[in-house]
DNA sequence: CGTGGGCGGATTTTT
DNA sequence: TCCGCCCACG
């Protein structure tokens, strides 16, 4: 047997993870040290070489696509399809494990899966019924609270012990939701795994059948499982399984929505004779931003140790920005980003990464001006848009009657008369009776619904006649048939905005979705592609074939790499983000966030700041990120030189403390590149005296300056004739 | 029933 | 500042 496609691509400690004796094995994998390749490789070491059966695979994953790039490697790797081996994201494996067994995990048959958004609204409901005050009790909170307590496999009845009154409502709320759900007989997000690990823990023989069966589990991203995705592993595992696990302690950012680092620590207690290996080589960067990331998150506790090196060039230094502002910031990134492809180099090769989501707008209106195309990843996706999950409430309903958050969604829409009022009878009938609001309004006596009566009775005529109708249908046709005899076309269609115009396109998109969906396992094509539709909520939806400057947030580049990668707004409260400076653990966070980043970078690395930035409409004054200061000052090049600031901004510093200030002062932004007047460019006037250029607009004699005048307040000055004098 | 104005809140996000 | 949500009005 020819071995050497699976091993001869890989390095010493690679190739050691890949052969390592079934049993446990942790590998510890750096950013960019080829973890993927070490979990694809394994998969197919073991099928070629340990005789093991595809069947006995099972290998897990955060993200579809993930899931996806594993697949795709592993049958280029063999050659073979790869379809009896399960591979899938967390959610998507308890799926279908729930589909299987949906009577043994307590289910009904047709269950459906309710997304972020869905679970508020019940929650919402909930709270509603129990005319609870929405700005007392926060649904986003009680949805967190809710999945919090999933995530750590807790139940209700598991919280007796409630510290005080609102903590004793909250835990009333999540029993309340609890029910809904069960009644409407749909399950979120939380629950899906949560259901798949009591469906194992109580059903002792189907859990020996999938431990005989799974001989071989691999874990990608280990360090962002929660409690009850290890608590579901280790179950499945046992005492004597060969759990395959990867992952980087330092490359964990989502603690904050239940992801515990401790399960690498654990799974070390838990399996002691597990190998431990290491990939501390780097394929990715060069050598100055590796030294500076390792530099950086060396300042982190508690960490399992790793190095990343290369056998690669140094390269380019990593560079520093101080920006005037955000304006002049994203002006900066842009020139850049306009020579980057001036010599050759692609815009989609550029990433411009930033902490929160609302940075991106500066940026965008700096490439817009400058006619460079860009993608801002993050925002709605595909299924997640409001007419997309309209029509697929309707499909929802027809499979599914009982499915109160869909029946809401849709009873109404487009209008038929079916009012608040009626609605709040139904709602009242159906907590009376128990029930769901289907069988509340069916069983409602027509004097009860007044003059809603007769629409409403046409209501699940229609649901249940596009029930019967669709039934033989294929499932495109059945996606056509609805959004056109439910009326939603029409409805958007009367809509002469282009919004309508655009629902129309992507209800008609939906259709093609449907189309080229390919259905797997025996269960109908329309259940399947509704639990598609909310599990995979349609990334990828983009144009990849466009050539765009790249542009997200630090925790959606993850596992992404770009040869020229922009760190901006490291400013201490926006990176660190405000809400973690206090708090050393959410710190170290930050930390690894600023590592994620930085590690993205393949060739060439900047790191941005702002003196000023406008946020919520205040300017603040905030010093650089402590992580600048992290940075070892060998490895970093400044791009500017250093000026003294403005008289207006170090009066709005001088609030900071003494080390804040200076480094604030030490920075620059006064220049006049190629002639023209810049953001931050100190100038001198006749009459007014000294100040700094706020804003400009326009260009060549008819551009109008903003400039702030110490003396006299800013001012707007037609650059042609104001006779500034550049400091 | 649909929209416009007033109000409050404003990390990070996948499934 | 800006966006989303709620309520009041047409």
């Amino acid at each position: 047997m020819d071995l050497s496609p699976i091993l001869n691509s890989l390095n010493e400690a690679q190739r050691e993870a890949v052969t390592a004796p079934v049993g446990p094995v942790l590998v510890l994998a750096g950013a960019g040290s080829g973890k993927t390749r070490v979990l694809t490789h394994r998969i197919a070491w073991l099928i070629q070489t340990e005789n093991v059966s595809p069947h006995s695979v099972l290998a897990v994953t955060f993200t579809n696509k993930a899931a996806a790039e594993m697949r795709a490697r592993i049958e280029h790797l063999l050659r073979v399809s790869s379809s009896a081996l399960w591979l899938g994201t967390f959610h998507g494996i308890a799926h279908r494990l729930l589909r299987l067994h949906w009577r043994e995990a307590g289910l009904v048959q047709s269950f459906q899966i309710l997304d972020a958004e869905d679970q508020l609204r019940v929650i919402k409901k909930v709270l509603k019924a129990q005319e609870l005050d929405e700005n007392r009790w926060v649904p986003r909170e009680v949805q967190y609270f809710i999945n919090k307590h999933k995530d750590e496999g807790r139940r209700p009845q598991h919280l007796k012990h409630a510290v005080d009154g609102t903590e004793a409502q909250m835990i009333k709320l999540y029993a309340q939701y609890e029910e809904n759900c069960a009644r409407s007989g749909v399950i979120d997000f939380a629950e899906l795994l949560l259901r798949a690990y009591e469906l194992w823990r109580d059903q002792p023989e189907l859990l020996r059948h999938y431990r005989a069966r799974f001989r071989h589990v691999l874990v990608d991203e280990f360090q962002d499982t929660n409690a009850i995705q290890y608590a579901w592993i280790r179950l499945l595992v046992g005492s004597d399984g060969a759990p395959f696990v990867v992952g980087d302690d330092d490359q964990s950012i989502y603690r904050w929505r239940g992801a515990r680092v401790e399960n690498l620590h654990k799974f070390r207690e838990d399996f002691p004779q597990a190998k431990l290996c290491r990939l501390e080589q780097n394929y990715r960067s060069t050598a100055s931003i590796l030294e500076a990331a390792n530099a950086l998150i060396s300042n982190n506790s508690g960490r399992l140790g790793k190095t990343l090196w290369t056998s690669g060039a140094r390269g380019e230094p990593v560079r520093l920005y101080a920006a005037f502002n955000e304006r002049d910031e994203a002006d900066f990134v842009v020139t850049r980003i306009l020579e980057w492809s001036q010599r050759g180099g692609l815009r989609r090769e550029s990433a411009i990464l930033y902490r929160s989501n609302a940075q991106s707008r500066s940026f965008e209106e700096a490439l817009i001006s400058a006619r460079v195309p860009y993608r801002v990843y993050g925002g709605l996706r595909f299924f997640e848009r409001a007419e997309i999950k309209d029509a697929l409430a309707y499909l929802r309903l027809i499979t599914n009657h009982e499915d109160d958050a869909s029946f809401e969604r849709v009873v109404n829409l487009p209008a038929r008369g079916i009012g608040a009022r009626t609605l709040d009878t139904i709602r009242e009938a159906a907590r009376a009776a128990g029930s769901t609001l289907w069988s509340a309004a069916q069983s409602a006596p027509d004097a009860l619904l007044g003059r809603s009566a007769a629409p409403l009775r046409a209501f699940q005529q229609l649901i249940e006649s596009l029930g019967v109708a669709i039934a033989p249908l294929p499932l495109h046709e059945q996606v056509d048939h609805v959004i056109n005899a439910s009326g939603l076309i029409a409805y958007h269609q009367k809509d002469k905005a282009d919004r309508g115009e655009a629902r129309v396109e992507n209800l008609l998109e939906l259709v093609s979705a449907a189309r080229g969906f390919d259905p797997e396992g025996d269960a109908p094509p329309l259940q399947n592609f509704l639990a598609h539709a909310v599990l995979e909520s349609g990334e990828g939806q983009g144009t990849d074939s466009d050539d765009c400057v790249q542009m997200m947030t630090l925790h959606t580049a993850k596992g992404l790499e770009f040869p020229l990668v922009f760190l901006a707004g490291l400013e201490d409260g926006l990176f660190p983000h405000q809400r973690s400076l206090n708090d050393l653990e959410s710190l170290e966070e930050e930390r690894r966030l600023c590592y994620v980043g930085m590690t993205r970078a393949m060739r060439t690395l900047y790191f941005t700041y702002a003196e000023q930035r406008r946020l919520h409409g205040v300017d603040n004054y905030n010093s650089p990120s402590r992580f600048i200061q992290e940075l070892p000052p060998a490895l970093i090049e400044e791009v500017r030189p250093r000026i003294r600031l403005p008289h207006a901004a170090d009066v709005a510093i001088s609030g900071l403390g003494a080390s804040a200030s200076r480094a604030l002062r030490q920075s620059s932004f006064s220049e006049v590149l190629g002639g023209s007047m810049r953001l931050g460019t100190r100038v001198r006037h006749g009459k007014f005296g000294e100040g700094t250029v706020l804003n400009i607009e326009g260009q060549g004699p008819q551009a109008r300056v903003q400039v702030n005048f110490e003396q006299q307040g800013s001012k707007w000055l037609m650059l042609q004739y104001a006779n500034l004098e550049v400091m």
